[in-house]
DNA sequence: CAGAATATGTCAATATGGTTGACCTAAATA
DNA sequence: TATTTAGGTCAACCATATTGACATATTCTG
């Protein structure tokens, strides 16, 4: 049980006045309401994962390319900001494991273009969907207009120059099912 | 370069028709967003947290000592949801290098009260300054009743369980500023 | 008061997921 | 032909987490 002997529960202060050249208030609510629910966000997926000996690791790599059918290497280290060596591990055991496969491209056959199987895309929308229950519940809680006032949120914390990104990647609910059998 | 050769930039879907019992479909935007904003709004104090050879367990636990001063060390394992084995090392360390000292409880002698030293303050301070930054700059790029609602998400997306300890922790802006010189 | 429960610390082994650095092959390109 | 690019791999190492066992001091309870 937490109990912290709290002296009194006001709401977020106005900023209040400062000496100059002071910084401003933390903004203290944000920065922890973040912690606490990224953690339970990824806490759904983290406990099915467990099951298949897998983690978050792969949870991602499996995310990125179900959701990016014939992606290429280097996009996926581009979006998850790892090093290939770290990639190379979780994307082998993925491969051998027979829940995404790579595709020799036509253009470039160097490249080694990756798709989630039916086994992969199966797992991968198990998990989407835990987390979409979380969501969805939370939304419904708010008002009308929650989630696109998220989604203004999150967009806004992201880095400007990877928010290009994010919105392509993002943007398409016109999603390709493009899953390998 | 993330190129992945996009065919439509097609806005959110409406609830689609589907077949009964089937799933709705993922959220993928707040679900993809949320790891894109996350992994920006810890990498920044990441970057200032390596000059100190400090991770990001040693800012959680300096963040939510500084935040509760006093708090017992059994607090802080329900907050951080980890190991008395993982937190100690972590704080060993915080202890070691004068960032956070513990001092035996008044009332009962058993608990080591924890408290951020005036050097720990500094950091967890110039820590969350970094954070608000990020979050100021986004909340200023939306609307008024940004970081209201900013909040309310935030908080229902927090298991129903926590929530009453994320709020305690997180509605105090009657900071109080007990650190140790 | 004796014994149980609690708060905290510690040792050891292990797992996961990340890093750097070096080096390799095959294919595309200048 | 020479260089660059896409990708893979080996090895060492590090940070952070886990489980399980056990130790000490203190408080609580019958």
């Amino acid at each position: 049980m937490v109990d912290l002997n709290i002296s009194a529960l006001q709401s977020r202060q106005a900023p209040a006045d400062r000496e100059p050249g002071a910084q401003p208030e933390p903004i203290w609510d944000i920065i922890e309401l973040l912690f606490f629910a990224y953690r339970d966000f990824v806490g759904d997926p983290d406990d099915a994962l467990a099951r298949f000996n897998f983690g978050r690791a792969h949870h991602r790599v499996l995310h990125f390319v179900n959701r990016n059918p014939g992606m290429k290497v280097a996009d996926l280290l581009d979006i998850l900001k790892i090093t290939k060596q770290s990639l190379g591990r979780v994307l082998k055991q993925l491969v051998d494991q027979g829940y995404i496969v790579q595709k020799e491209g036509a253009n470039d056959r160097r490249q080694r273009l990756l798709y989630a199987t039916g086994k992969g895309e199966a797992l991968a929308m198990r998990l989407a969907n835990l987390q979409t229950e979380r969501i969805s519940r939370a939304l419904a809680e708010l008002g009308p207009g929650a989630h696109e006032n998220a989604r203004q949120f999150l967009i806004a914390m992201i880095n400007v120059e990877n928010r290009s990104q994010a919105m392509k990647l993002t943007a398409r609910s016109d999603q390709k099912r493009k899953s390998i059998p």
